[in-house]
DNA sequence: GATATGAGATTTTTT
DNA sequence: ATCTCATATC
């Protein structure tokens, strides 16, 4: 392959990008402008004209996804072996890295890895037995600060000697235990997974040059979501020559929640000196008013590289916007104009993506897709390898790999039911910790009568299955095999067949994908072990298991659809206090910006049509139900707008009689009717307060009337009398 | 030891 | 509204 290949296959910006000698090298790339394309180039290039050999490389990325998407790129452009060659994601890479130097941490090759639920398992337990039950700390807010504390690189000494508050005294008690109970379990928590192999670049030099002189060219995607460990990480890894490409958008930095720290790319010139940058401002995805509006609103934010998206893709339609009533009708609408377009304009239901902020905002919009017949994927929310059948089964599997994770055993040892109860358990567990064993040991004791007051019948039964089906694991069966034994032995599906419900079918289902999974992965990788498996599950992300090819529109979070572009794009629930999200009546500019990034973010991911919807009324387990139109809303500007269809044909009419006295519905609005109220009007006769727009003096209230119509009719001139409902 | 009942929290985003 | 967890009861 020569130079004029890539010349033509590039723009003039990502050829500037792709072809720079082996050096630090930051591209700010736009929304749009070809991120990976440039990445698998520059790789190519690397290979090509440089004659870097593949397995001197290694990419990082965030997800299994954008690793697998640029492997498969990069199979198509490469004509030398590509095999050599690691695309990883942090997490995985740091996992590969950890099972290759366990002992320097003290740690056995068969480790385990935490999700957040069994973490919050252990800290929960720390809690308890340590009596740190206090108001201001839950297993929640524990994991939170201890695992940014990790992302800081922040010891249990560090930690410790900065904590000032009595909260983070406690917290700092917890941390110690926690990372020592996490060692007996022989488990790591996702942060560790990054926190550690910096730990161990930091202590040992031979083991960092290992890995430097094996690594001698770095490619980070989405460099500005890399929070400070991570970027430590990048910065062991770099060696003298510093050949480092960073690519990343300020814009779409989405995750300082979760740690990442816009500075790291802010900075990274100053860190590396010499740094070329290129920026990437050319958008092959959305027409020009869909960008011109994004950039309109991410404009309002203070302290960004300043870039200017631009396409050759023409003007396009106005963006669509809507008003809505309530969340039905915005699923109505929503639903409404899927079929629509999709006869219009010959597009598959896989061409639409719902977005919102929160998963919860997904119940009300799923039952609209439901009831109309539009068969939809929800990415997120309940996932597949959280689901309680999943995660009992591979806790057979964990306790197999890695007898010491009690959190696994303690979670199978009376799935399904042996008759085994809570007393017992309790005093296996106790038994265990004392003699310094794992609970699995403690219950070999317990079969032997070494434990006084444990019955020791039912508790053989479980260690007799757990021998079997290690004796399976040893005879080296295939990895599905293995699955289907414990899933026959354990009488797991015999109970669920025996249940015979709705439910225990749908569990089963999901017992026949996990097989099928266990398969896939045996077939992508044979021979594949217990191990790897476990691994792989634990570090998938939703995305990952997200199926762009099957026809159906994908609802999912914001943050889940960084990356991904749809021809339609509808971003839902643009309502102050949902999107921006704003918890205690209050945010902080940081955290505005960090919304109205997310914003740009969505809009970003249009290619053709982007609507934008919100609710005046929104139902919520607390109770703030009424709400102004984002502040979002009104940074676009008016002429890329349109107001898309009336409205009032979306509206579901009310239903009568009015919910009164059903939860929620009665909110303290002074002076006002309540939403469901039937009222009397001198002219239009009984009507039903559909919604209250304004307050006060200039609160307008919707009324429907049946001969009438609706109504918009203000509260003080209007004169209604209430018949039934609450004022 | 298993099941039924009620209190209590829950929902921001995720590797 | 729904799920989880603790206590009461069989």
């Amino acid at each position: 392959m020569d130079k004029d290949k890539y010349k033509k296959l590039l723009n003039p910006k990502q050829y500037e990008a792709v072809t720079q000698a082996p050096g630090p090298l930051l591209i700010f790339a736009g929304a749009g402008s070809g991120k990976t394309r440039a990445l698998t180039y520059r790789i190519a290039y690397l290979i090509e004209n440089y004659g870097v050999n593949p397995r001197n490389i290694l990419a990082v990325t965030f997800t299994n996804k954008a690793a697998g998407e640029m492997k498969e790129r990069l199979q198509q452009i490469l004509e030398t072996n590509f095999l050599s060659l690691t695309v990883s994601t942090f997490h995985s890479f740091g996992a590969r890295i950890l099972r290759e130097n366990h002992e320097l941490v003290a740690y056995r090759k068969n480790f385990s890895i935490y999700s957040e639920e069994e973490s919050n398992v252990v800290i929960k337990n720390i809690i308890k037995e340590k009596n740190l039950d206090s108001g201001d700390i839950n297993p929640k807010g524990v994991k939170y600060v201890i695992g940014r504390a990790k992302d800081d690189m922040l010891d249990i000494q560090a930690f410790a000697s900065q904590a000032q508050s009595p909260r983070m005294r406690d917290i700092a008690i917890i941390y110690t235990e926690y990372q020592k109970r996490l060692r007996e379990l022989n488990a790591f928590d996702f942060d560790d997974l990054i926190y550690w192999p910096v730990y161990i670049f930091d202590k040992h030099d031979n083991v960092r040059e290992f890995y430097r002189s094996r690594y001698q060219h770095l490619l980070v995607d989405e460099f500005q979501d890399t929070n400070h460990s991570q970027y430590r990480l990048i910065k062991h890894l770099s060696n003298e020559r510093k050949s480092v490409t960073v690519v990343g958008d300020d814009d779409q930095s989405i995750y300082g929640w979760r740690g990442a720290d816009i500075t790291n790319i802010m900075n990274f010139e100053k860190d590396f000196p010499n740094t070329r940058v290129v920026k990437l401002e050319q958008n092959y995805r959305s027409t020009q008013t869909i960008l011109t509006a994004a950039s309109n609103v991410i404009a309002n934010n203070r302290g960004r590289k300043v870039k200017e998206l631009w396409t050759s893709l023409g003007e396009g339609e106005k963006l669509r916007r809507l008003e809505c009533s309530d969340e039905e009708s915005e699923a109505f609408f929503i639903t409404d104009h899927v079929t629509h377009l999709r006869k219009e304009e010959g597009l598959r239901f896989s061409d639409f993506a719902i977005l919102y902020r929160t998963n919860a905002q997904s119940r009300a919009l799923e039952e609209g897709f439901r009831t109309s017949g539009i068969p939809y994927v929800i990415v997120g929310g309940t996932r597949f390898y959280e689901r309680m059948e999943i995660k009992d089964l591979l806790a057979y599997l964990r306790v197999l790999v890695n007898p010491d994770d009690n959190v696994a055993t303690l979670r199978i040892i009376n799935v399904p039911k042996r008759g085994i109860g809570d007393v017992t358990i309790e005093r296996i567990a106790k038994y265990s910790q004392l003699n310094n064993i794992n609970v699995l040991e403690g219950c070999f004791h317990a079969v032997e009568d070494k434990i006084e007051g444990v019955s020791s019948a039912k508790i053989k039964r479980f260690i007799d299955l757990i021998k079997k089906l290690e004796g399976i694991k040893r005879r080296g069966e295939p990895l599905p095999t293995l699955m289907e034994k414990i899933i026959k032995f354990s009488k797991y599906e015999e109970v669920l067949l025996q249940e015979n419900t709705p439910e225990s079918e749908a569990r089963l289902d999901n017992i026949k994908e996990l097989v099928a999974g266990t398969a896939s992965f045996e077939h992508r990788y044979p021979g594949a072990t217990a191990e790897q498996f476990l691994e792989e599950v634990s570090l998938l992300t939703d995305i990952d298991r997200w199926d762009p090819n099957s026809d159906a529109i994908t609802l999912m979070t914001l943050h889940s659809a960084k990356g991904l572009e749809f021809p339609v794009v509808f971003i839902t629930g643009l309502e102050e206090g949902l999107f921006p999200l704003i918890r205690s009546g209050q945010i902080s500019k940081e955290e505005l910006e960090e919304e109205r990034r997310l914003m740009y973010v969505g809009m970003t991911r249009a290619k053709r049509y982007l609507y934008l919807t919100n609710c005046r009324f929104r139902r919520h387990y607390t109770g703030s139900f009424f709400h102004q139109q984002s502040r979002f809303l009104a940074e676009i500007p008016a002429d890329t707008l349109t107001e898309s269809t009336d409205p009032q044909m979306f509206i579901k009419k009310p239903k009568l009689p009015p919910r009164e006295g059903r939860y929620g519905y009665e909110e303290e609005r002074k002076g006002s009717f309540a939403i469901g109220a039937d009222v009397l009007h001198q002219k239009y006769g009984a009507g039903v307060v559909l919604s209250v727009e304004g307050q006060g003096e200039n609160e307008i209230l919707i009324v429907s009337f049946p001969r009438h119509g609706k109504k918009r009719l203000m509260t003080k001139f209007a004169k209604l009398t209430l018949i039934k409902g609450k004022k």
